[in-house]
DNA sequence: TGAATTGTTATCGT
DNA sequence: AACGATAACAATTC
């Protein structure tokens, strides 16, 4: 389930594929997922040329050569894949497509990019306006804006609990259920913890242990647990999330699996007390 | 068969 | 009015 590391793993590897290509055609087979239309964002990729692939949050941004924008938002279960370019297509031309494919460019090196989503939750947007395209989206959480200031200011004043809280996208941008989980391990907090309650040692080892797990993350290129995305080896490395009943690494006693917000939520008893 | 999974949006109450 | 909690939603896999 693409979160930051997964998407910017994800836009490394596209990265050389889509970088100084123009697109020669566009085709949509599931048209919900396509803003504003399937026709307008037809009409407007033809012909560009992809200056840029870069990462706003969950969000794959590709700049355009007109100023506009084409986002990627891969939701749960979005995923890309492509054809050799030049010859290795004609090698490649009748090998079989992969399953769901939802949206497909035709790039000027004759490549073929399948974005394909067995859920079709996720969104393909072109807009010439980043902010409205992708909503309001808070700090990023790797930048050198995300100080302990910072992050206290989001914190203070705020009843919430922190995991719904740090899953709120317009506060924090990126972080999603696992990352979460693994970031309230790691500063030794409980998910249920009003937000105001934090003393000023526990904003600062927040704040830290966001940005190490974020950034162990993209180094083993995200976290894989099934067919949706391979490859990444974070699996390995986790402390809490998806190990209920399974002893805590730190200190022996077993992780709890609990329910926060309508979210699985992973906690060891005895390093998080509330 | 139902539970689980995502982020966004709507709605209700304080 | 801003905030917080909750539910609904999109669709599929196991």
């Amino acid at each position: 389930m693409p979160e930051l590391p997964e998407v910017e793993t994800v836009v490394r590897r596209l990265m050389p594929i889509v970088v100084g290509r123009t697109i020669r055609d566009f085709e949509s087979r599931w048209r919900r997922q396509i803003a504003p239309s399937v026709p307008s964002v037809r009409t407007a990729l033809i012909g560009r040329r992809i200056e840029r692939a870069h990462r706003r949050a969950k969000y794959i941004v590709l700049d355009l050569d007109d100023g506009s924008w084409l986002l990627i938002h891969l939701r749960m279960s979005g995923r890309f894949e492509w054809t050799d370019s030049a010859a290795g297509v004609a090698r490649n031309a009748d090998a079989p497509e992969p399953a769901h494919v939802r949206a497909v460019w035709r790039l000027d090196d004759d490549r073929r990019l399948y974005f394909c989503d067995a859920r079709k939750f996720g969104r393909i947007i072109h807009t010439r306006d980043l902010e409205s395209g992708t909503g309001r989206l808070g700090i990023e959480p790797l930048s050198r804006a995300f100080t302990t200031r910072a992050l206290a200011g989001i914190l203070a004043k705020r009843r919430a609990r922190l995991k719904p809280l740090l899953l709120d996208q317009s506060l924090v941008a990126g972080l999603g259920n696992i990352y979460v989980d693994e970031s309230l391990f790691r500063a030794r907090l409980h998910p249920l913890m009003p937000a105001d309650r934090l003393h000023p040692a526990q904003v600062t080892a927040l704040r830290v242990a966001i940005r190490h797990v974020l950034r162990a993350a993209i180094r083993r290129n995200g976290t894989s647990f099934d067919w949706v995305y391979p490859a990444g080896q974070m699996q390995n490395h986790l402390q809490v999330y998806g190990r209920a009943g399974e002893k805590c690494r730190r200190c022996g006693d077993t992780i709890v699996a609990l329910r926060v917000g309508q979210r699985g939520t992973h906690v060891c008893p005895t390093c998080q007390a509330r």
